[in-house]
DNA sequence: CTCTAATCGAGACGGTACGTCGCGTCTTACG
DNA sequence: CGTAAGACGCGACGTACCGTCTCGATTAGAG
């Protein structure tokens, strides 16, 4: 995702409260907002992000192909929309596993956030965002990482980060696979864990 | 990328003799084909795959437009074209990094390789079809190490590759960046080394 | 203008009393009409009619949207409604023009009379409704011309209103136009009377 | 039509010979052209002009309607190309009219050019393009006036093109009505020639 | 040193998706 | 009821790029 590309929200403390209706003014307008980012949801599932045309959306949603730009200004901002929260949630609990104390507690806290919202996050790590999703999670990240002192480390942070990112969003990615039986949390945020040990040795 | 997209070659084992010279007929075919490469790497170092058309390649190339589809069906299988040699041998080069015997000497001859085509490996993995680039070193990876006999390990056979092949990757991405002074690549294959070694423990 | 668009009044002897208002139920209403009413004249005396929006005459009236359909189908009715009582008096008076006796009164009458309405009658044939009001002009006059009898002429009845309208029509929003020097209404009635000379001669 | 709406050829001195195929390269565009002209001419013959779609006339035509844009800007630029050629010869034709000496003989030739292209007048003059002919008529008309001396008349000369012109088009458009039987070019031109009398007595 | 066939430039074409605009209808809430 | 506010379905607009396709013109490499 280029630099000219739409961003997510850019704010990690983003209001997790549920009052986000900003303007609950038509029931309509909801109504088919929310059709657009479940038709949405549905189509990242099954094809990647590219080729999926707004016309795909719009007709998968019910709502004509022009109401799509009254709710949003490109496919991209719907995404944007649909994982602005939880992408900010992640980076929120991703950043704690950058310091050294107690890592693996959030990392826990990390997965167990991740399978209270496996679906959604199938959706966004398995499904034709996933790219999308990366270099997001890369850029919010590293927002983050910077404002924070950099603990001294053997390894450049921008180097770091791109790692630490690379490895949970790949663990993340493979534990909401189906191909394999369930694993349990304690045993990803072990393994997880054990991942990012060093990159975080003196 | 979905399974619909255009691969690089499907061959580890693919002939790196210089000899790739498919089809030597007319001069003028060679001349178009260096051409249409040529300027496919200088646009890539410039933006992202997606927003190079056919038509900017051809007339950076000072090449007919429909001349482009004389020699490829599209600009991906010119991607391919241009890196499936290179892939090819990188992949030869990592996959002895997920044995556990002599790793170090590995990662270096990788280092070594990608250092000796700096460029064209600055293109590939910091322009726009990194993330092309990184779904075909993914993928090329699994095949090898699904044949080869999987190390018996505390990982999944699947993450442990996914985790490193983008561990190789976003470090050979970040060596590359021209943001911080040039690092040796001593110090690159130590850090590789390092950051690969929860992934081969016992 | 085809059979499909709407028509401006079909009565000649529309009521041209004062007392126009069709629906004098609430004052808000009126309002709203006469804001439209005036904000559709400054608006075609600016730019052709089918250039004109009905978000532009809403705005331009600071009225809703909305609201111009609750007083208009379409922005051509509103044409209508501000025309309409002036092209029937039009029309009353060019009718005495076809007839041989005292044409040149009658042609006076009809100067003065536009002379009287100068502002509007410069909006409606020197604006954008120009080609509307032609071909309203015409269509009236052609009724008005067929159930009156026709005086024996050596020219066809449709041929001579048409000719009538057409040079009455000219010569008017040639009148009207600013690019002279302001032109005496007995001047014009005379040009216009011996303009329409031929039609009537025997 | 307004000042910024494309113009039909300000050349009357076009050249009228069938050699206007400045680019013969391709029969398809010649073709296609040729489909999009017909396809024209028979929908303004059904439909005003401000009716007809871009999409009806790339439909009628049989051409993909993104194809209709390679040929002509808009559908106005289509009506140009169209008209422009008889245009320009009805516009010389009609000039020596605006003379004193030898009218008759002027308007009997330009009656005979009109009767020879009957087909094609009759849509231009009695379809949907007939206020689009006259303001295109007018405007070259006027053009063409102001340079040639203006013979001193008691008329101002915009008034007498504006009349002159109007005549001539709605004598034109009446003798190609079906609606009476059939005019013999003599009485058409004798009629014209006596509507336009006035126009140039002293 | 031809001559024949591959390659090229030029560009029209059908096709698909884009994003915009104006229309007229509708819902909602207010006064 | 009339209004403001504005979402919505609809459908035309004009653009961009795709990949296919005729056309000659040229030019390389085989005879």
């Amino acid at each position: 995702m280029g630099a000219d590309t739409p961003k997510l929200c850019d704010t990690v403390a983003h209001s997790p409260d549920p009052t986000t209706p900003s303007s609950p003014r038509d029931a309509r307008a909801a109504r088919s907002n929310d059709a657009l980012r479940a038709a949405f949801l549905a189509l990242i599932e099954r094809k990647p992000l590219e080729q999926i045309t707004v016309r795909e959306i719009a007709a998968e949603a019910g709502v004509h192909y022009a109401t799509f730009f009254r709710h949003y200004a490109a496919k991209e901002a719907l995404l944007d929309d649909v994982a602005a929260e939880q992408i900010g949630w992640l980076v929120a609990l991703t950043v704690p596993v950058l310091d050294q104390t107690d890592r693996r507690t959030a990392v826990e806290a990390l997965c167990r956030y991740v399978d209270e919202h496996r679906t959604l996050w199938t959706a966004l790590l398995r499904g034709g965002a996933a790219g999308a999703m990366r270099d997001e999670l890369l850029r919010l990240s590293r927002n983050v990482a910077v404002e924070r002192a950099p603990a001294e480390s053997w390894l450049s942070l921008d180097l770091a980060v791109a790692c630490s990112v690379s490895l949970i969003f790949e663990t993340l990615a493979w534990w909401l696979a189906p191909a394999h039986g369930p694993v349990p949390i304690e045993q990803v945020a072990h393994t997880l864990d054990r991942l990012l040990l060093p990159l975080h040795a003196t």
